[in-house]
RNA sequence: GCCCAGAUAGCUCAGUCGGUAGAGCAGAGGACUGAAAAUCCUCGUGUCGCUGGUUCGAUUCCGGCUCUGGGCA
């Protein structure tokens, strides 16, 4: 039997936590955080982590979990999340996962198999060499010779992911293509997926706000300490929008207000990517924040459309 | 008041030896299977300040005007 869950998407700063939480309490739920930077610990404000006080004592699972100096991905993600769900079932309540982060919310709703390749660090290192000394299309032409279907699908200045795909490879002669499955659901779970937005403008403008807030409330003494535990932008941890721009300026490669600008600017491309990211689930029902006078309306009416949906317990 | 330099894409500017124009940034769209807040791809028409003149043709040359800098008084 398929297990009730709720997803709530959405670009940043658009007002999931908030919603989330209402949502949360009316339906009698407990929330799974799909954010790749909320996980970590101590990445408190540049990440806009909710406080225990904001949280409204709605338990919240994966966040502010791991350590920093690991490197957690999608696979930790999906282990620990179906976990989470299981346990959350047990006690008959309703798991609720909650984020922007895409390929994490890709990795419940569809058959995702993760337990070919794990990362190997020192040999993405030494492929991330060659691609410098020989060039992206080298590095390109080799994964040609021994997946070429990947090499189809995959630009060659996208390094990373050419560097993924001769991982798999190298570490034990599978092709990446081999594990295309992408879209087809998972079959545990009988979930509901929504969406929040707002006008573009009015993001954009709350993305430029929370900066300034962010800053305001000491994300700089944030990083310095972060830093000062042995951090620093060779950590997964520290790519996060607001930790390696902070870094920078720390490290004198622009100054505070370059940092900010930054900062600001890509903030505003990650929503727009995330939008992009999300557009593609066929399943999504979007609510438009700016269509609801009051938060109330707004969580009334994804609470009807969740309990026209799933059959609760 | 006089002199000089500007006025071109949302912003900063380039350019057209006269044939209606192009970069960076901003912005838009897209991709996405172990770093995903990462990584990557694609996208540039705008009364060339206004108004007369010269010219087959002016954003480009000439005059006037307006505005913005800077200098001199």
């Amino acid at each position: 039997m398929k297990k009730p869950l709720l997803i709530i998407v959405g670009p940043t700063a658009v007002g999931k936590t908030d919603t989330s939480i209402a949502v949360a309490k009316k339906l009698n739920g407990e929330i799974i955080s799909a954010d790749s930077i909320q996980v970590y610990k101590h990445l408190d404000i540049g990440s806009a982590k909710p406080s225990l006080t904001e949280q409204e004592g709605i338990p919240h699972y994966l966040m502010d979990e791991i350590d920093p100096r690991e490197n957690f991905s999608v696979s930790d993600f999906q282990h620990k999340a179906k976990e989470y769900i299981r346990q959350i079932n047990d006690k008959h309540k309703l798991p609720i996962i909650v984020g922007g982060t895409g390929l994490y919310v890709n990795a419940i709703i569809y058959q995702m198999d993760f337990t070919s390749t794990a990362s190997n660090w020192s040999l993405r290192k030494q492929l991330e060499e060659d691609a410098e000394a020989y060039g992206n299309e080298a590095l390109h032409s080799k994964l040609r010779q021994v997946d070429p279907e990947a090499a189809d699908r995959i630009h060659f200045n996208n390094v990373k992911r050419v560097i993924r795909a001769l991982e798999v490879y190298y570490e034990n002669g599978n092709k990446i293509h081999d594990f295309k499955n992408t879209f087809v659901e998972n079959p545990e779970y009988d979930y509901v997926l929504i969406g929040l937005i707002r006008d573009r403008q009015q993001l954009y403008d709350r993305i430029n706000q929370r900066v300034d807030l962010l800053i305001e409330n000491g994300l700089i003494d944030e990083v310095n300490h972060l830093m000062s535990l042995g951090l620093d932008e060779h950590n997964i941890s520290m790519k996060g929008l607001g930790y390696k721009e902070i870094i920078g300026y720390l490290k004198g490669t622009y100054t505070l207000e370059e940092a900010i600008e930054i900062l600001k600017r890509d903030t505003r491309r990650y929503a727009k990517r995330q939008l992009t990211w999300f557009r593609r689930y066929e399943k999504i029902k979007w609510f438009d924040i700016n269509q609801y006078e009051t938060k109330d309306a707004l969580v009334h009416n994804i609470i009807q459309y969740v309990e026209g949906k799933l059959h609760l317990i």
